[in-house]
RNA sequence: GCUCCCUUCGUCUAGUGGCCCAGGACACCGCCCUCUCAAGGCGGGAACACGAGUUCGAGUCUCGUAGGGAGCACCA
């Protein structure tokens, strides 16, 4: 049998990183066995399902890459099968309209919790049923009294449910929608699920789904709960813990497949591998080594392994992405050094392309402010204004123009003038910067563009020079 | 309250009864390298929640305690 798995999100919200890690884990458990991984989205609560929220979490999907082989599947466009299959089971005597009110609902509740127990519904629409003029009844699912359910959890193990703890839950609501547990449960016959994988607070659900399986003569899927990401501070997700959205991930610089890596690594592990490239993810996969515990996001490590890559990635491959930030950040690569080579320059001291692009600037915008200290420091001191003058020279007379060529003339400068590399780049590095802090001195002055660093050496000059 | 689940360095984890006075990675600290900042190299501190039991032997098995989490909706 072939495998099949599903992601099914509700669009209520962006794409966030407990569900992208889902997703990724279902991806890769449906590549691993060469099965299909399928998209659906859950959508059957009209009040909080959005539009924007679907085109949100299609967004992350394509972004991370996580490609689907079928739908994405809504469920609002299978009301008339959930509404077939319901009927069926009401005619099998498996499920019954109940008309309770919602007082009454309320009053059994208070009078279970005051007696210390688990709310749970009575049943009374069971046998004593009363049609409630003007009012729609909902569809409850006839839970077995006794006898207990039992799985066998692909991640936490061997769970066992009683019966008696379970109630006749509400299938159908008097709007005319299913309710969740018995959408996916008809969702995942219908479209052949194999493996449920999804967060582990499905748990509990669970049993109860396995119920109605069993109700509709139906094969029980395997099922996998994935223990929650919390934040750093060990507590929920949360809008205070600030990026969500995965495609805020983007924004903030990070490259999909760091992403990816983090996330497979957090709750799953192979040995002690954390650099995996995608296919090595798919070869080595597998449900069984993902951890029962819930793990904290850690951005230091998520911003060391999107390093990683910036380091170990084709510059040439990263530079679209990283043109993509320049923009964000309102600059026009076309301006400047081809966005590739300044990648080159620049991946040894960033974790990420956003950092990057706002580092970049130098290169593609004049000086915007000079940093007194550095001035006062290099450029005014001893000896600077000679040196910045034999760079020049040097530069100017330069062949050809690389970070090789820059290189060597700045070696040969400071042979020439007898002095220690420092004592000539950082006189340069606050020229062409402004600042005391750059990439390599020869990155710093090829980046400019010859013309451009010798008008600015010019000014550094000048300001050398001036007295005051 | 009830049911279910979880518990190894600050964090992610390795570990499936002896190979573990617990290994790796991130973070942190130190040293080296060095044109700044990084990156890199080398080194360091740092954990089996607690208590019983089983066993010749327990991080690994059992029970209990504590702590954490999820669910108990006409929300998914």
């Amino acid at each position: 049998m072939t495998v099949r798995t599903r992601f099914a999100p509700s669009p209520t919200g962006y794409l966030h990183i407990g569900g992208a890690r889902t997703a990724l884990y279902c991806w890769l458990q449906a590549r691993h066995r060469g099965g299909q991984f399928i998209l659906r989205v859950e959508d059957t609560d009209r009040e909080r399902s959005t539009d924007a929220a679907v085109q949100a979490i299609l967004d992350g999907m394509q972004w991370l890459g996580l490609a689907w082989d079928e739908g994405p599947v809504f469920q609002t466009a299978r009301m008339d099968r959930y509404r077939e299959v319901a009927t069926g089971l009401i005619a099998a005597g498996k499920a019954y309209r109940c008309w309770c009110s919602r007082e009454r609902l309320d009053a059994l509740r208070a009078q279970a919790l005051a007696a210390g127990a688990k709310p749970r519904y009575d049943g009374h629409c069971r046998t004593h049923a009363e049609p409630v003029p003007g009012i729609t009844p909902v569809i409850r699912f006839r839970n077995p009294d006794a006898g207990t359910v039992v799985f066998d959890d692909r991640v936490k193990g061997r769970i066992e449910w009683s019966n008696s703890e379970l109630d006749d839950l509400v299938i159908f609501r008097s709007d005319g929608y299913p309710t969740y547990n018995f959408a996916v449960v008809v969702d995942d016959i219908d479209m052949r699920i194999t493996d449920v994988i999804r967060g582990d607070d499905h748990v509990n659900n669970t049993p109860r789904q396995i119920n109605i399986y069993a109700a509709l003569g139906a094969p029980v899927p395997d099922f996998a709960h994935l223990p929650m990401i919390l934040g750093a501070d060990g507590q929920k997700l949360s809008k205070r813990h600030g990026a969500l959205g995965v495609m805020q991930y983007r924004d903030d610089g990070y490259l999909p497949h760091a992403l990816l890596n983090y996330l497979v690594r957090l709750g799953w592990s192979h040995g002690d591998q954390e650099i995996f490239t995608l296919s090595e993810m798919i070869a080595l996969f597998d449900i069984a080594d993902v951890n029962k515990a819930a793990s904290r996001f850690d951005l230091a490590k998520l911003g060391w392994l999107n390093q990683h890559y910036l380091k170990t990635d084709d510059p040439v491959a990263l530079a679209p992405e990283f043109a993509w930030h320049l923009r964000a950040a309102g600059i026009d690569p076309a301006t400047g050094p081809a966005p590739a080579d300044v990648i080159v320059a620049l991946r040894d001291r960033v974790q990420t392309l956003k950092e990057m692009a706002a580092r970049a600037r130098i290169w593609y915008a004049p000086i915007a402010q000079w940093d007194a200290r550095a001035v006062e420091k290099h450029l005014r001191a001893e000896g600077a204004a000679t040196l910045l003058a034999a760079a020049h020279a040097a530069l100017a007379a330069l062949p050809a123009w690389s970070p090789e060529s820059v290189h060597g003339a700045i070696e040969r400068v400071a042979a020439t003038q007898d002095v220690g590399m420092g004592k000539v780049a950082q006189p340069l590095r606050v020229a062409i910067t402004g600042t005391a802090v750059s990439p390599s001195i020869e990155h710093t002055i090829y980046l400019a563009g010859r013309d451009e660093a010798l008008r600015r050496i010019d000014v550094a000059l000048a300001r050398a020079t001036a007295p005051g």
